[in-house]
DNA sequence: CCTACCGATCGGTAGG
DNA sequence: CCTACCGATCGGTAGG
């Protein structure tokens, strides 16, 4: 492969800014509630640049929101479930979860929880196949647990009633709070074991 | 006190409709992703005369998320905490809480869950107060459950964990589906519980 | 990427 | 409540 030439790398880093700042500005103001101006203007761009790089505003969400979801999803298939005890592995993959969402970029992920139901069309369906890839690898996480005795149930609602109690961490999270996402995760994993 | 006039009734029932068809569609496409024109349509007005009832948007949304807190609030504080022994106190609450999420007027209640953060200033600071008053309540039922060993901890923490979960039905929950929401609440508090 | 612009839509108002 | 309207802003485009 051709490496990159200059400007090909200037237009990458841009898009990326792009992306970032406007991920950013959702989570704070909603989709609807941002405009492509407003992205612009918070990375000095002029208001009709942003169209450059993406093609809608809708581009510009999917493109953000794929990007956190698959970079999370990449972080948790890091883990062996192999190597650790079932305890251990639901503790590893709830870190790695929650520090994912409160520490990408500044805290750009929680974006993904609320913004991703504005998303339409092909855009939709294929961040709903990733949701997909998310709850069965939790599930198998919840189904050790159970098959150890440590929890009641793992079917598909006990995994939901997990993921919510997580995320929401999403809405009261305070970077410079006492606890850290770690031990955030570490808090929710203790208090929903039977033993 | 007088009873109110024809004309003062049908004043209240359109502002009621108002109400009610905001708070479905804000549900559906976000505060920011609805226009008064929206809302003015799906009850059969003219564009302008929403603004007969409330003078901004703002005023609409706020209506709607104070009028389901303070509903659900009521149905909360109707419970008996002394005539009841503290898992099944608990189970009340959870099905009373959840119940008023997804089946007071058509389901229009979730849209406090998402929207109420647009809400500015007096209004913002008023729905927090509310939102006060339930986390109260409910924090001391959970000290009720841990004080009779079935949960582990009933700290802050513990009570957001618990409610996000209870919260993050509205997110998947079907009217038409298998579960009705006490089945769904009893589910839940079963999870949680140690023993 | 910037400049200059378009048609559409928005929240809100005046006058009846 | 309806009619008719306002200024502002929106997503997006053409042309360079």
């Amino acid at each position: 492969m051709a490496r990159p030439k200059r400007e090909d790398i200037n237009d990458v880093n841009r898009r990326n800014d792009l992306v970032i700042a406007a991920a950013l500005l959702f989570k704070e103001k909603g989709y609807h509630g941002t405009s492509m101006r407003d992205i612009a203007r918070a990375i000095n761009m002029q208001a009709g640049s942003p169209f450059y790089h993406f093609a809608t505003k809708q581009d510009l969400l999917f493109a953000g929101v794929e990007a956190g979801l698959l970079a999370c999803l990449a972080d948790l298939e890091a883990i062996d479930p192999k190597a650790l005890p079932p305890l251990e592995y639901f503790r590893a993959m709830a870190r790695a979860h929650l520090r994912c969402l409160l520490e990408t970029q500044g805290g750009m992920v929680p974006m993904v929880v609320d913004e991703w139901r504005y998303l339409e069309g092909p855009n939709l369906e294929a961040v709903l196949a990733i949701r997909h890839r998310f709850e069965a690898l939790w599930q198998s996480a919840l189904a050790r647990l159970k098959d150890a005795g440590l929890v009641r149930r793992s079917d598909a609602m006990a995994c939901r009633f997990f993921l919510s109690a997580l995320h929401g961490a999403v809405r009261w999270y305070k970077p410079d709070g006492p606890m850290s996402p770690d031990e955030i995760a570490d808090e929710l994993v203790d208090w929903i074991r039977t033993r």
